[in-house]
DNA sequence: TGATTAATGCAACAATGTTGCAATTATGAA
DNA sequence: TTCATAATTGCAACATTGTTGCATTAATCA
């Protein structure tokens, strides 16, 4: 997904393309991986744009909705990110809580159709974070 | 993990055996599962304990501390288990949240050496859950 | 350019969890 | 059993994250 595909899928669902929401995109694209509400407005505010945080939870919310990015809720907080080709997973850091992708050769579709036969539960998606130490914060 | 030996664990800690941690473990250990501290509350109120709020979350953290129960954060909530003899992972229903069991046979453990070779990654737990819906709520 | 309505700021609220402090109570020792 | 000690508790106040109503502002299209 690059720049100009998102802002006119905004577009295309009635969205107007505001200096924020451009700011946030651009702000998400960058980081190429999961950013949390508080950090996207520290980082909105070194652009000189400056929200209020109903703002920017609103603006989540809408590019939620509309699938222009992905929530995940991690130890409690709800971090975001644009969504990649590949599927993912992420390596939460304990100490620093900084969070990175990883990518695993995983049979979780199979393992989903498996729980879907097994459990009678349908499964729409699922969350996988492993935790531990980043390189930084080892020892 | 039955009732007595958790009980002598927790006196080994140092712990107290209150009327609360008493019901507290029973409730966990009666549900099988992962239980919020609102639903654990209104179940102690049910069998006439009556604590207050933060006493519930001081005592969730006690035992969490003492790895006596375990803590995992769904969706921006803490909920707490009796650790079981099997690994396992959970089942989230998005409509009416109950949250299950599920084993997997799978490969996480392996998974978690390559990470920390490929990442320098130290791998401390992981945490997966599928979300989706369960029998009652499909349909 | 003007009308329409999406987006915004503000303030008040909600849910979950935390903390300081004084009062209570479980426990081990006498 | 009684007492001293320190763990546990209740209460109230607070912190963080996220939500909502409403009046104002601004992006967009005709």
């Amino acid at each position: 997904m690059n720049k100009e595909n998102i802002y006119q899928n905004i577009r295309n669902q009635g969205g107007r393309l505001t200096r924020l929401r451009k700011g946030i995109v651009q702000i998400l694209l960058a980081e190429d991986c999961l950013l949390s509400s508080a950090k996207l407005l520290s980082r909105l505010n070194k652009s000189n744009l400056t929200p209020n945080r109903s703002t920017i939870f609103r603006e989540l919310l809408f590019l939620t909705n509309n699938q222009i990015i992905l929530k995940n809720n991690i130890s409690g907080v709800d971090y975001y990110e644009i969504p990649c080709d590949k599927h993912h997973h992420h390596l939460v850091c304990l100490k620093c809580h900084a969070i990175s992708k990883v990518e695993l050769a995983d049979q979780l579709q199979k393992q989903e159709k498996k729980i879907a036969k097994q459990n009678k539960f349908k499964v729409i998606n699922h969350s996988l974070e492993f935790y531990g130490y980043c390189r930084k914060c080892q020892v």
